[in-house]
DNA sequence: ACAATATATTTAATATATTAACTATTTATA
DNA sequence: TATAAATAGTTAATATATTAAATATATTGT
């Protein structure tokens, strides 16, 4: 369904670049309120999930990962980890401890309670989330990704020379 | 760039389908921050310049739109609305007045200065946009749009067989 | 060695977005 | 006609996200 029928708009989008802008803006919105429903059975918001996963994966070894590099891979500000890291060490899913090789840096773990949560939604997540898309082919998918490479790359691209 | 590049993650994505929606979330995030900058410039945020132009484009003659009209023009709640207009009625973007025809509503209009703010970015804004998405041609903006209205399409169907 | 610069984190204020509960008004039903 | 149900908007609490400023620590330059 198009953007202005779905949204119940009285007059169609009349610039297609902004409708193909729309879209993604719009797309991503309906992702992030379906997998908040997902996620809210298990107790975790779609960032906490996020963060979970980083953790386990993007961690080397088990030493956990910086304040700084979660801030880096999730493409937010450090000042909203700080407030987002308490809430998840409160809920016990993660800890915080004040990095010895570096007294600027404290470094995030799982907790065991962390990863108990993880083992239990991420199955149910990957089973989930492929089928949602199997809506498109696996070259659809691709094709998806490279369209969406391009829009970024062509927004670095004028930040870099801004 | 794909996206773990783009992130520094240290390993890439192992899902195909995640990978994808990722992307599709990760390309909002980067097109909402750019616009952001954008807007910044003529004293707007993002949602405002939305608000303005629904009001402009999407109101059935002068008479304005109700805030849940908004609300549902922008898929988001209407308690969100109430903060949104209290910000822009604040700035004189807007103004609000109480519906007679129905005590329960409210009717946003623009104001003088909201039209001229409007008038000033819009035609900037449109420019900007198509140079932006000129890194896709058309063929390929449409094949964007029509992909990602599956994806809606498909996350829609589950959620009304719920 | 010391000063300047850079970096990590936090705090405070602001903007966006949600849910739940509430009030006032309108619509639907018996 | 009276009651029940629905709807618009608001308030309060919570989550996500930003900027600016501050503090502590590490790195770089002289």
């Amino acid at each position: 369904m198009r953007i202005h029928e779905e949204l119940h708009l009285n007059q169609p989008i009349d610039l297609l670049s902004r409708e193909a802008v729309l879209s993604v803006v719009h797309t991503s919105t309906c992702i992030k309120k379906e997998a908040a429903f997902f996620f809210n059975r298990f107790g975790l918001t779609n960032v906490q999930f996020n963060v979970l996963m980083l953790l386990r994966y993007q961690s080397n070894s088990k030493e956990g990962l910086s304040q700084a590099r979660l801030s880096e891979m999730m493409l937010v500000n450090g000042a909203n980890i700080t407030t987002l890291i308490d809430r998840m060490e409160k809920a016990q899913l993660v800890k915080r401890t004040a990095d010895p090789a570096d007294r600027r840096y404290n470094i995030i773990q799982l907790t065991k309670k962390g990863k108990d949560v993880l083992d239990k939604v991420e199955p149910v997540y990957r089973n989930e989330i492929q089928r949602r898309l199997s809506v498109l082919n696996e070259q659809q998918q691709h094709t998806l990704i490279e369209l969406l490479e391009r829009i970024r790359d062509g927004i670095r691209e004028r930040a870099e020379n801004r």
